[in-house]
RNA sequence: GGGUGGUUAGCUCAGUUGGUCUAGAGCGUCUGGUUUACACCCAGAAGGUCACAGGUUCGAUUCCUGUACCACCCACCA
């Protein structure tokens, strides 16, 4: 016999161990039934489980349950990610602060620091791995990838080489997202901004003597930088400035740097704003550093870089060489100031720049790196030339892939429409090596020195295998020390990881050769849906998008299903840095069940949107499940009393007698059965997990506890028990899995084998039976008029009651169940009939075509009912 | 500045093509309760002019327009 409360700490990692050893998880890449594919959000290889993966597990593991039951081939590809940034500061913080090494690059250089971050990682990958499978997600282990492995770094190299032929990767001198933190470049969209209250300084850039009339005045922020520009920008339509345009003149900045700037009209500026000039600093500016490309013929001299990548002023920067941005400034306005140019000084709130990754301020600084063109037409879909904006608008505007909630393609193509060339290379050791090689020799050989289009120079070198020796001249070659932006692989994921890793040691395969050799890829490519949190859209999901259809001609997935992200009770986000605002997973699940968890954050979400969570909600959940505990052990003891086989119970044979010989309630279950398989498969298919999992809590809880089973008390169908609760263990299945398999051990056919195999029920026709739903609530409406009236009228909860029903229409109906209404009603005389009468002393409840009444006389006493009464009306009038 | 979402019981939220919504759930509250599983339970109850103002309609929480407040995303360091 079955405890009394379920334990899920002495169930689930049996149960898990169990399937896995069962092979339940592998797909099987020769069926031939339909596949569904779901690639998992590699999680940090060296990261804990945090909610965040706990709903990307819970809502992926019901799909791929769901799909899997309904007899297709399912594949839920499990891998771990090498999160370059992120790994490579963890590793050099642990070393610092562990070993007490200042800087960990220049004391171990590349190669030991590498290594050593891989045995972190290899250290300690097992724990996340582990923590997945206590959500019960039934992944395939067997197909485990890490976005570092060697088959992995082979699709990147392809795709790098591939891009690099068509002209979409090259190099290029621009300005960038400049960490000064982590020492490395970082992409536009790893970039948040904050507001920050900051000042913003009126000076007089050029004199009255220079302009022959007002002195030009300019405005800014960060005064440091005016070190670097080359130019003045005004509107060209300023009369103000009009005559200026074109003029180039000479200044003398604190710090006793002389600078030659030109003034040039550009529609950028806006007139109205400051002194409606700019002061144009092509090399820390962006924004400026365009302008500079649109005028550069105008502009008479080349921009400076004044600040370097250690966040300090440059040698360019005069007397303030050396000195932090922070100090920099401070003396430069101090310097403006005694030379009495400083007009205004005024605080304001700035947009300021910070890196994703370290928090810190990012510095636009120039340098040279590679970029993946997002604008060239030379990407073949569907037989036309487009560029990889225009496949990622079209994929998702001919609804190839549909993003579910769809207000998100709204979002989706926002930020295509604003997407810029991608910044791909990092200044950071840990990740895919970018995998290009220089031949000093042969470079030194060329004349050129054009950085800007240097992608076909002489001794630059693609290479996927690896490369020691110069093809031209035979001397050694060097490997371009950057790695790859983590994306970028990242991007490749629902394919790389269906590689067949024996093909990509073979170097005379090309990548189309490899795809149509992997039989993963050609079974289960693409894959059926892509789930993971909205904050990932641009950064993850747009990404694979465009390097999958680039690299395969495929999409990577039908279907994007985004989360919203869990928040505290107080609708706060939850955040490592303040872990008393967390909910551990962890911790949850050894208290209320993984189970529960997953319950807890499925049903009453909608996707897209955030939720709060919080241990009473998940408390909820814990006492539905076990509900659902006692409801099968009551059901396992009323087989037993009737000595009857629970695993012998034939379900068809119930379906088989004929609804007429089975008693209402009976007749109803099984056709309310048939309405819950069918709402709960359609709500499936149409990925509408809150409105299943409702659907299925109210069934079990509401009607088949509280009202089924109470029902049968006393006449109980243990045959129709079984065949109920058996729908009921599969159908919910998918949400609460542990659960449902441990019960299901002791409810299954003989011949059956473990429920996470067990097929998906259909709806049977002939099971249904809207009249006996019908007529069953009447009953219940009854039972219930009478319990309210009882209550109303504070009639002793153990006294029977003698109770009057009238009714034309359902006289017959209630006579048939005067039974159910006398054991539950607590009535032990009933009177039924189909003509309406007059009573006295009688409480009353009228439902439609029904009255309710009881004799009153008798069963209250009245002098203890009047004191409670006067009681309540003093306490009311208190109260008042 | 551009865009998106939210505003429904004390709290957290569902409500998918406008009429079984005289608006639902969970938690909380109140009144009772050892009834052949379950107190992680059972029975009963209270509690909402579905943000506000207009419009479309026979009829709107549901569609349209506007307003307010709260989130979020994107752009912008002049």
């Amino acid at each position: 016999m079955l405890e009394k409360a379920y334990d899920p700490q002495v169930t689930e990692d049996r149960i898990y161990q169990m399937w896995e050893d069962s092979g339940a998880f592998k797909a099987d890449a020769k069926s031939t039934k339909e596949s569904f594919t779901v690639s998992m959000p590699p999680p940090n290889a060296t990261g804990q489980l945090h909610l965040g993966h706990a709903v990307m597990l819970a809502l992926e593991d019901i799909f791929i349950r769901f799909a899997r039951m309904q007899g297709k081939e399912a594949l839920w590809l499990p891998g771990t990610d090498h999160a370059a940034i992120a790994t490579e500061s963890v590793v050099i913080k642990k070393i610092q602060k562990e070993e007490k090494i200042r800087d960990p690059r220049a004391k171990f250089g590349r190669t030991e620091l590498v290594r050593r971050i891989a045995e972190f990682v290899e250290k300690s990958q097992g724990t996340i791995r582990s923590q997945i499978r206590k959500m019960g997600s039934s992944c395939d282990w067997s197909r485990e990838r890490y976005t570092m492995d060697p088959s992995l770094n082979r699709c990147v190299n392809e795709v790098f080489q591939k891009m690099y032929k068509d002209g979409l990767i090259y190099q290029g001198f621009r300005v960038v997202n400049w960490d000064t933190a982590l020492q490395t470049t970082i992409s536009d969209d790893e970039i948040e901004y904050q507001d920050r209250e900051g000042t913003l300084w009126t000076f007089e850039y050029l004199s009255a003597e220079q302009t022959g009339g007002e002195p030009l005045a300019v405005a800014t922020s960060r005064p440091e930088t005016k070190l670097g520009d080359n130019a003045i920008i005004v509107h060209p339509d300023d009369e103000r400035y009009a005559h200026l345009v074109g003029r180039h003149f000479e200044v003398l900045w604190p710090g006793g740097v002389t600078r030659h700037v030109t003034v040039v009209a550009d529609h950028s500026v806006d007139r109205e704003f400051g002194t409606g000039t700019i002061g144009c600093t092509p090399y820390h500016s962006k924004i400026d550093y365009e302008i500079w490309q649109r005028h550069k013929e105008e502009i008479f001299a080349d921009p400076q870089q004044v600040i370097g990548e250690d966040g300090l002023m440059t040698e360019n920067a005069g007397d303030f060489a050396g000195l932090s941005v922070e100090k920099c400034r401070q003396k430069f306005v101090e310097g403006l100031q005694k030379q009495g140019k400083l007009l205004k000084e005024e605080t304001y709130v700035q947009p300021l720049s910070i890196s994703y990754r370290s928090k810190q301020p990012v510095e636009p600084i120039p340098k040279l790196q590679w970029f993946i063109d997002v604008n060239k037409k030379v990407v073949v879909w569907k037989k036309k030339k487009m560029s990889l904006k225009e496949v990622l608008q079209e994929v998702v505007r001919s609804k190839d892939i549909c993003i579910i909630p769809d207000r998100f393609e709204k979002t989706y193509f926002q930020w295509i429409d604003n997407l810029q060339d991608w910044c791909v290379s990092r200044q950071i050791w840990w990740g895919h090596r970018v995998p290009v090689f220089y031949c000093r020799n042969c470079m030194d050989a060329q004349d050129s020195t054009d950085q800007g289009s240097g992608i076909r120079d002489q001794g630059v070198y693609v290479s996927v295998e690896g490369l020691d020796k110069c093809s031209e001249c035979g001397s050694s070659v060097t490997q371009d020390p950057d790695t790859l932006d983590t994306w970028f692989s990242s991007g490749l994921w629902t394919w790389s990881t269906l590689i067949d890793p024996v093909l990509t040691g073979d170097y005379s395969l090309d990548l189309p050769d490899l795809l149509a050799q992997s039989p993963d890829f050609q079974k289960f490519h693409p894959t059926t849906v892509m789930e993971t949190g909205y904050d990932i859209l641009f950064f993850w999901i747009a990404r694979m998008i465009l390097m999958t259809t680039y690299a395969t001609g495929q999409i990577p997935f039908k279907t994007v299903y985004l989360h919203g992200l869990v928040r505290t009770r107080d609708g706060k986000k939850m955040s490592k840095s303040d872990p008393s605002t967390c909910i551990d997973p962890l911790e949850i699940i050894p208290k209320y069940g993984a189970d529960a968890l997953r319950m807890s954050m499925i049903v009453g979400q909608s996707p897209g949107n955030d939720f709060r969570l919080y241990e009473e909600k998940i408390g909820g959940y814990r006492n539905f499940i076990n509900k659902l505990w006692n409801a099968s052990r009551f059901v396992l003891m009323t087989c037993e009393s009737a000595d009857v086989d629970p695993h012998s119970a034939e379900g068809s044979g119930i379906r088989d007698q004929g609804s007429g010989k089975l008693p209402l309630a009976d007749r109803a279950l099984l056709s309310s059965l048939q309405d819950l398989i069918e709402e709960v498969t359609n709500s499936l298919e149409g990925y509408r997990l809150s409105e299943a999992g409702e659907r299925l809590y109210s069934f079990v809880w509401d009607y088949f506890c509280d009202w089924y089973l109470e029902l049968s008390k006393g006449e109980a169908n243990p045959q129709l028990l079984v065949h109920a609760l058996r729908t009921i263990l599969i159908l919910l299945h998918p949400y609460c899995p542990f659960v449902t398999e441990e019960l299901w051990s002791h409810f299954k056919p003989k011949d059956a084998g473990m429920l996470i195999k067990e097929p998906w029920p259909v709806a049977e026709k002939k099971s249904k039976n809207a009249q006996a739903q019908q007529d069953l609530q009447i009953v219940i409406n009854v039972i219930s008029a009478i319990r309210s009236l009882r209550a109303d009228y504070n009639v002793e909860p153990s006294a029977l009651i003698t109770a009057i029903i009238h009714s034309k229409k359902y006289a017959k109906l209630l006579e048939s169940q005067r039974s159910h209404i006398e054991r539950l009603g607590r009535v032990e005389f009933l009177s039924i009939d189909s003509q309406p009468q007059q009573h006295e002393h009688v409480a009353s409840a009228f439902l439609k075509d029904t009255e309710v009444h009881l004799p009153l006389e008798g069963i209250i006493d009245f002098s203890k009912e009047c004191t409670r009464l006067a009681k309540e009306q003093d306490d009311l009038q208190k109260f008042l």
